[in-house]
DNA sequence: CCCCCGCTTTTTATACATAAGAAACATATG
DNA sequence: CATATGTTTCTTATGTATAAAAAGCGGGGG
């Protein structure tokens, strides 16, 4: 019933491994293997006797050597390694932003359970899970609604999102001169420059470093509400411009920019900049987004 | 498999309607009886062929008539009235609050549906619903992980609801004076000095007060991430305080005067005056919180 | 002893089954 | 023909089953 992806991504996980070993070399302890690839010993264990039974790991009394190099296409193909609730996300964000579903539109468990080609149990725990990202709601023994990827929707998001991080950015500031994380907005900093000097080769790395810059503003006064609302925001961005590739090389060069200028009002510990820099950024960035949805 | 709690909830609230009409009156339509209950036809012919059983209704040609009153003793217990996943939340929060968990301790999916005898399907859906609360954290392929309803919890949750509460109380005093809002102050207000005038007995009333008030300042600019806080709040009000009864009348006349005074700021339409008064109401019950965690 | 490994037990992820409830359809009656 | 009731179909709530993964246990060797 339960699927082995978890299986399956060690598996390709110890070829790389392996491949940082030389031929013969000594394994690792299952235990040392365990930590590595952070799974339980059981599935290193399966791990393991899948690669003896290719030749790959030749078991010797009380030790294991690497018989052969592993080959790239052993690897068990990416979407193998991924669990089923994983792949209903996908399917679901799919079949939410194609514009299958416009706003009221009725979600039925059963329905997509059978478009999707997996249990109801799943579809269900997965709605329950996507009902905190603000877009569907539950109705008492029916089903659920969709509310739409709307202008309210964006809007309300940064609403919020203002509060948040008008609030870690002042916090930021206020840290004292010795505190480590001066260091990583330099480096935060490098990083956005580098990815501006080849921005017409890179511009779609700008995601992954958006959310990291964020994230390291909240990071330095931890609230539990304020990171799973990051949560919120990451998967907006991640899903959504996946489907809205408009202008996005330009649209990155000019929050890189915002971002420098961020990180140079935190530097300066002026929190009228900050403010603005923070409020210019935002606002830019909820246009953006209004403008993609409509 | 699944339970007819929903049938019996409306057999419950039918015996109400009942009892506001004559014997030997007429019944309202099946679809009448479906807006007025909130079930579906199926279950209002379900709770009307039990009544015909038990001769509370009589079938007349095209016509159903009152038969007899029904007596309260006829009403199904409340327990019974109750949908699995909601008495998994009731002994799910007793678990927790008893105090049977402490910070760090692990929950264990199984174990719970043994300890509160429902199927692991439920438990599994319980927790994924109550993540949002900040309170639990899942493990990839593992259980759960209890945070603990501690001093940093209480912290966390309080930053950001002075942030939400502030923005609404702002919002809402900029409104216009025709709004009807203000009337709904005013009667709110009425509410809070009938309760203050009967605190001795009435204490207990107050948790329910409380919510409506904030929802109420908080409606003025609905947002559906400050509703969805709003909900985590009410969480905590309602279970904590109810395993945490000392100085509850004490406590409850305190807020009451609290809030007297935030009306009368907001009503004054003074900014500064507004700001103060809620940041003094969150000050107490966050000390409150915290007083009684510790 | 302490770590490694083979084996056993427990728990989670996922599928499937079914009664209760909702919705849709059909028929009747005024 | 519109509204109320009878009937059928579909969906949700909840239980059970099981393979995969994790956790626990005990012996043996350094």
């Amino acid at each position: 019933m339960r699927t082995d992806t978890t299986f399956k991504r060690a598996f390709n996980d110890m070829i790389d491994i392996i491949r940082t070993l030389d031929l013969g070399a000594e394994l690792p302890s299952e235990n040392a293997l365990r930590t590595q690839l952070g799974v339980s010993r059981t599935t290193v264990r399966k791990v393991l006797a899948g690669m003896s039974a290719r030749g790959i790991i030749i078991s010797e009394a009380h030790k294991r050597i690497i018989g052969e190099r592993p080959r790239q296409q052993e690897r068990y193909p990416k979407e193998e390694t991924l669990a089923i609730s994983e792949q209903v996300e996908t399917s679901f964000m799919e079949w939410m932003l194609r514009g299958d579903a416009c706003p009221g539109t009725e979600i039925n468990e059963t329905e997509l359970a059978r478009k999707f080609g997996v249990a109801t149990t799943i579809v269900r725990e997965f709605l329950n899970r996507f009902q905190k990202y603000g877009l569907i709601e539950k109705r008492q023994n029916a089903g659920w609604v969709f509310k739409g990827f709307t202008a309210s929707f964006a809007l309300e998001l940064f609403e919020i999102r203002e509060m948040f991080e008008m609030r870690s950015a002042r916090l930021f500031a206020a840290l004292p001169d010795g505190s480590p994380v001066w260091k990583q907005i330099q480096s935060m900093r490098a990083a956005h420059l580098e990815l501006l000097a080849d921005i017409d080769a890179r511009f779609q790395d700008f995601s992954e470093l958006d959310s990291r810059f964020h994230r390291l503003i909240t990071a330095v006064a931890p609230n539990r509400f304020i990171e799973s609302f990051q949560d919120v925001i990451t998967m907006v961005f991640h899903y959504h411009y996946q489907w809205n590739k408009r202008d996005e090389r330009a649209r990155n060069e000019v929050a890189i920019r915002e971002h420098l200028a961020l990180i140079e009002a935190l530097e300066s510990r002026n929190i009228a900049l900050i403010d603005r820099a923070c409020r210019l950024h935002l606002t830019s960035a909820r246009e953006t987004l209004l403008h993609s949805i409509a």
